[in-house]
This record gives structure tokens, C-alpha cells and sequence, in this order.
DNA sequence: AAACGCAGCAACCGCCCGTAC
DNA sequence: GGTACGGGCGGTTGCTGCGTT
């Protein structure tokens, strides 16, 4: 049985309001408020109109201090940056902008940011272009680089527009590349996301391209690890998402082989068995970045570029996504570069902790086979992101709570009642932190164990419809609207 | 001046989620 | 636990105004 409509179409009035109508819903609800409930309003005023409609009305236009247009270049970054973080997540973007509704920024976004930033990521090929054109031709000179020159050659004679990493050694590249790989394509928030990722989350212009030139001034060789053609994973199975479901992710096609960050991605989507994430490393930005990279300052090439090679080969016929050859290239450990780093675990999977003693949950959504999506919020500078925090969580000191059954937690533990344990996982349905020594729960976000539970493709069985929509059930609670946390007492709790 | 194309934006649609019963 | 319902949200549509030809 279908759902009944909220209201009879036939008997609504629809397209732009009138100001009669405007200034009757707004003289109402300012005298009575809205009386929670937006279906019985309109006909409490006599207005024609479908509840939802008056709702919209009011929210996006009629509301006080709405603000309309003129959005400037430091929400143009928040935008950017929170993007980077929760995509196009509108609402919760609006939250962090005073005056601005959802609908606003959603607008001004699709309208005019996005070409904006295309326009930039023009000029930036552009400019790497023009600067791999040089190089090619000094490499050209000097009878290339480990015999590889003509490799460079093959490149841009392939595609013109694929001089954007003339410096790097040919790697072995896979029957089937991902469509982001050959054509670069924005279409797509992942596409975006990246981009804007690899500009730092902003258009300000202290960001320019020129400086994302400098900026890869030092070469970087992630610690990365590559999945061979059979997709062997070279270390312990319990710290590796698996990975048809990163490719997924990336870029929506499965992929041969795939890199895979020593730290920071656990078996979310797994059969195996769950992993301990109150081990998770808890690391800044910086340290992830010294963490997760080697710096070699002896490759760096004339034009400033690093150039990347041995350990992306891995072993014969692995490849890496341009993707990670273009963070390793934009995240260096210079601190001045910092900001660089932000949206890097978008890239990563969702596990990246980023936290000065405070709480920042990963972030899940659409948990499934292959559709894990989302990472925890990130501001686009160390600073940013603490003055953020501060807002947004609680000033009481906040640590995530472990559970007894959890042999391997390191945080502090206590039993918990059956009523809040997930029965596939026997962990807590949902984070549980302490506030000021007392548990806590932060409203609709997702403990990763429980994501853990539901994501496992062995409760399930194969991803067909049936089983998806049993998943889709089982992992409504882990959705989370971190920017809304709010604490709350856990019932059954002391 | 008219036609056309395009950008911007308000509004709608349909799905999802939380919650009350 | 299942169902119904209202609210919320993201994606899309279509109208309007402006610029160009």
C-alpha cells in the first residue's frame, strides 16, 4: 500500500505565492507559531496550500533574518569546506551559516560555486600543463628519466589534456580505467569533492593556483601498500576495508588493484571478525600526514614537482588512481600546507580520527555493499576546525566509552544493558561517550562496531533487493548528524 | 524590437527518517 | 514489532529576467 498523499492535490494552489498569501502565514504563525503541525496549517488560515508548500515558504523566504544573495567569499569557503567534509548535505551547511536556508546554498552552489570552481580547476590544468610542457622538453633534452622518456611522450600524445602528471614514470594502468581516470569528469559530488579537496576547500585567493604549484614543492612517497591483481592484501586482513567497496566508493566501477593506507581504514564492510575501533589512531591532520608519508626531498624536479616513484609501482601490474597520486602530490608534512590535509579521509574511508580530546565520531551513510560513503566533518584549517569543534560539541570532556565485551578497548569500559546492544554486533547500538564521567549518547550518530554489524555482507548474503532493504532497516541508526549532536542521557544508564 | 539562450532562483516532488500509536 | 503519519531533505523543474544576436 502506497502512502496517502499529504494533502489533495486538486484542491491546492500551487506555483508563486502571492504577497496576500505571505502575509497571511507570516502574521499567523509569528502570533501562533506553527502548532507543529504544517498539514492542518492552511486550512487553520484558509490558505489553499499544501502544508509542505506553507512549510517551504516559511523556512526559505518568509522567516526572519533570511538573507538572500550576496554570499561572501568567507561562506563561499565554509561552503567549500564543509562540502569537502558531508557533501551536499545542505541543511547541516545552512546550519553553520546564520541567515542562509538549505535551499539558498544548494542553489547558489549548482548556480554559480561549482563553476567557479570548475573554472579554477581550468586554470589550474592550464597552468600544470603548460609547466609539463617545459619539463617534457628539458627531460626530452637530457634523454629522460630511467629510460622512461618516452612514456612521458605516450602520455600526451594519448590525450593532450593528460599532461596534468608529466612527471611521474608510466605505472602499469589497468585494461579498465575508471572514467575519472581517463576524462576528468565533474558531474558528480565525488568529482567535486576531490577538487575542491585538492584546492584546500577554499577560493580564497591566498589559495590560488600558483601556490598549489609551490606547495608540491617536495616530493611524497605515501607508505601506502598496493592490492595485487588478485587482490591480495599484503598485511592483516582486519585492518583493510575490502576492496570492491572503496572502489565503489571512488568511482562507482570495481577496479584490479587499489591502494591501501596502513592506518585509519578498518574492516567496516568486512565478514571478518570486527576489529576494536577504540583503537583507532588518534592523530592530528599534521601527524597523519607524517604518519601516512614519507618525504624525499632528492626527487624533486626542476619545476618544483616531486616525483613519485618505486612505491607506487608495488608489485608487477598494480597501478595507483590518479586520485592518490594527486593527494600525494598536495599533501606534503609543511606544516604551512596544513590545510592541504583536510578531506584527505575522504579519500580513506571513514576512519580517520581527527581530534585534540574531543570526540569526533566517523561518519557513515548508505551502509551497505559497497556504499559507504561520507567522513567526519573537517574545517579547512587546524584553526577552523577547533573554533568549529568548540562550537558545535560540548565544552565538557568528552571520551568515547568502550564496552565491557570489547577485549581489545583501551577506553574506559562498562557493561551495558541488552535494551541498548545491538543484537548482531552485542555492542551498543549507538556511540556511547563520557560526559563529565557520566555516558552519554550523541543523538543519531553511528557507533562504528554497530556499522560494522549491519554492513557485514555475511548477515545478509548476497546484495539483492531483499537483503539490501534488510540492511537499509538494520543500518537506520547509524546515520548521523554530527553537526546537530547534542547529548543526551542514555536510558538504562546510571 | 523580437527572438533566443542562459542563469538564477523559487517551488515542487518524492523519498527517507523519526516517532507516536 | 509493525504501521501510519508528519517533517525533513536532496534533487529537479519550470518560471522569470537579463543579455546577446
Amino acid at each position: 500500500m502506497g502512502r496517502a498523499p499529504c494533502c489533495d492535490k486538486a484542491n491546492v494552489k500551487r506555483g508563486p505565492w502571492s504577497p496576500e498569501e505571505d502575509a497571511k502565514l507570516k502574521s499567523y504563525i509569528e502570533q501562533h507559531g506553527t502548532g507543529g503541525n504544517w498539514i492542518a496549517l492552511p486550512q487553520k488560515i484558509g490558505l489553499k496550500r499544501c502544508g509542505k508548500s506553507c512549510r517551504l515558504r516559511w523556512l526559505n523566504y518568509l522567516r526572519p533574518n533570511i538573507k538572500h544573495g550576496g554570499f561572501s567569499e568567507e561562506e563561499d569557503n565554509i561552503i567549500c569546506s564543509l562540502y569537502i567534509s558531508i557533501g551536499s548535505r545542505w541543511s547541516i551547511i545552512a546550519a553553520q551559516l546564520p541567515g542562509r536556508t538549505d535551499n539558498d546554498i544548494k542553489n547558489y552552489w549548482n548556480t554559480r560555486l561549482k563553476k567557479k570552481l570548475l573554472g579554477r580547476q581550468r586554470k589550474e590544468h592550464q597552468l600544470a600543463r603548460k609547466s609539463g610542457l617545459v619539463k617534457q622538453d628539458i627531460i626530452k633534452r637530457s634523454g629522460g628519466v630511467g629510460g622512461n622518456s618516452n612514456s612521458h611522450s605516450g602520455i600526451l600524445a594519448a590525450d593532450g589534456q593528460n599532461s596534468y602528471w608529466p612527471e611521474l614514470p608510466v605505472l602499469a594502468v589497468p585494461t579498465v580505467l575508471p572514467q575519472q581516470q581517463q576524462q576528468p569528469c565533474f558531474n558528480d559530488h565525488a568529482s567535486i569533492r576531490k577538487l575542491l579537496i585538492k584546492l584546500g576547500g577554499r577560493f580564497s585567493s591566498n589559495h590560488d593556483t600558483n601556490q598549489a604549484t609551490q606547495d608540491s614543492s617536495t616530493d611524497i612517497q605515501p607508505t601506502f601498500q598496493v592490492l595485487d591483481d588478485n587482490n591480495n592484501i599484503p598485511y592483516a586482513a582486519t585492518a583493510v576495508t575490502p576492496t570492491h567497496q572503496m572502489d565503489e566508493h571512488y568511482s562507482g566501477k570495481n577496479m584490479q588493484s587499489l591502494l591501501v593506507p596502513r592506518h585509519g581504514i578498518h574492516a567496516l564492510n568486512s565478514s571478518s571478525a570486527p576489529v576494536a575501533l577504540s583503537n583507532i589512531d588518534v592523530i592530528s591532520p599534521h601527524q597523519f600526514a607524517q604518519t601516512h608519508y614519507m618525504v624525499n626531498t632528492d626527487n624533486i624536479d626542476g619545476a618544483g614537482n616531486g616525483i613519485m616513484h618505486n612505491m607506487f609501482q608495488g608489485q608487477g601490474g598494480n597501478y595507483v588512481t590518479d586520485q592518490l597520486k594527486e593527494m600525494a602530490v598536495y599533501n606534503n608534512n609543511n606544516t604551512d600546507n596544513q590545510q592541504r590535509f583536510d578531506g584527505m579521509e575522504y579519500l580513506y574511508g571513514d576512519e580517520m580520527m581527527i581530534m585534540n580530546n574531543r570526540i569526533v565520531s566517523s561518519y557513515g551513510e548508505s551502509i551497505g555493499w559497497g556504499e559507504m560513503l561520507g567522513c567526519p566533518p573537517v574545517a579547512s584549517s587546524s584553526d577552523d576546525y577547533n573554533a568549529g569543534m568548540d562550537r558545535l560539541m560540548p565544552a565538557a570532556p568528552v571520551q568515547e566509552c568502550g564496552f565491557a565485551n570489547d577485549q581489545t578497548s583501551q577506553t574506559p569500559s562498562m557493561a551495558f544493558p541488552a535494551s541498548i546492544l545491538s543484537p548482531l554486533s552485542a555492542t551498543p547500538k549507538f556511540p556511547i561517550y563520557l560526559f563529565n564521567q557520566k555516558p552519554c549518547r550523541i543523538r543519531n550518530s553511528f557507533h562504528p562496531s554497530c556499522v560494522k554489524a549491519v554492513s557485514s555482507t555475511a548477515q545478509f548474503g548476497e546484495p539483492n533487493k531483499e537483503n539490501k532493504q534488510k540492511l537499509q532497516i538494520k543500518s537506520t541508526f547509524v546515520k548521523e548528524k554530527l553537526w546537530e549532536a547534542v547529548p543526551a542521557p542514555v536510558k538504562g544508564l546510571p
